[in-house]
DNA sequence: TGCACCCTGAGC
DNA sequence: GCTCAGGGTGCA
């Protein structure tokens, strides 16, 4: 799934090629997935140049030279693939922008959750103006993640993937962090110490910073702008471990249920 | 504040 | 052939 460093990673690999072209063609290709309408969004768009690309949280936004925005949230499995060659476009594609040299961008997303917004600079898609500050911040997010310790009582990894509160993480770097951090998912926020925060903030970083330097975590679906896998996966310490011996204690890597996600933690080296 | 829901392919 | 995975939204 792309979180943070997969998001910043796709936004590195297009960087060099979007800002600039001039979008000839809009082809939308699943209507749900777009806000305002598949129609709106195809008339905004068509003939308008790409002048910016940037990432805040887990979306993709590009500035048109009209003032206008368009966000992209890929969800679980969406991907956005440029292409010099374009070829017949997967099964499961939402959209299709073509430009003035003959390339191509695209969205595939064979599960369907992900979603396509045009906006203005005041009018933010209500997810995207609710984000907290970026998990890479190190100032705002401790802030906030000290202050949702003082107010709120839920399991630690429910305020880690709350993205109000901070930005960026999703299953995989959370229960990554949580590990590096020594704290049990379930823990509820108001039990963490002082001490204990600033530990899980450093795995928070550290575990991003990884992640960024793999290029991303490809477990699943995963790929960058230009279709290249990350291998992040090979370092995982307990995500997707299941049984496996962990890396510190060498006991198998425990799963439950947290926060309504599947959660991989050690028993023994997690409290 | 917490949970069902959306959706499909992978993996049993 | 069934279950499960997951982020954000909408609704209790
Ligand atoms: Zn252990």
């Amino acid at each position: 799934m792309p979180e943070l460093p997969e998001v910043e990673t796709i936004r590195k690999t297009l960087a060099p090629y979007l800002p600039g072209k001039e979008i000839t063609g809009v082809e939308p290709r699943l209507a749900k997935a777009f806000r305002p309408d598949p129609e709106t969004f195809a008339r905004e768009v068509t003939g308008r140049r790409i002048t910016g690309l940037s990432r805040r949280g887990k979306y993709l936004i590009l500035s048109l030279d009209s003032g206008k925005r368009v966000a992209f949230h890929l969800r679980m499995s969406g991907r956005l693939l440029y292409s010099e060659n374009p070829s017949p476009p997967p099964k499961h594609t939402t959209l299709i922008l073509r430009f003035k040299g003959g390339e191509e961008l695209l969205m595939e997303d064979p599960r369907k959750f992900g979603t396509v917004h045009l906006f203005t600079g005041k009018n933010l898609p209500p997810g995207l103006a609710a984000l907290g500050p970026e998990a890479t911040e190190k100032k705002e997010a401790l802030a906030n993640l000290r202050a949702a310790g003082e107010r709120r009582k839920a399991p630690v990894k429910t305020i880690l993937l709350d993205q109000t509160v901070l930005a960026g993480l999703g299953n995989i770097y959370t229960d990554e962090a949580l590990f590096l951090a020594g704290i049990d998912p379930s823990r509820p926020v108001n039990q963490l110490s002082p001490d204990e925060w600033e530990k899980l903030y450093t795995a928070i970083r550290r575990v991003l910073t990884e992640g960024l330097a793999h290029r991303g975590t490809s477990q699943r679906d995963y790929v960058d702008g230009k279709g290249e896998p990350g291998t992040h996966q090979e370092y995982l310490r307990v995500y997707g471990r299941r049984g496996k011996p962990c890396p510190v204690c060498g006991q198998p890597v425990s799963y439950k249920r947290v926060a309504g996600r599947g959660t991989h933690y050690c028993r023994f080296c997690q409290q």
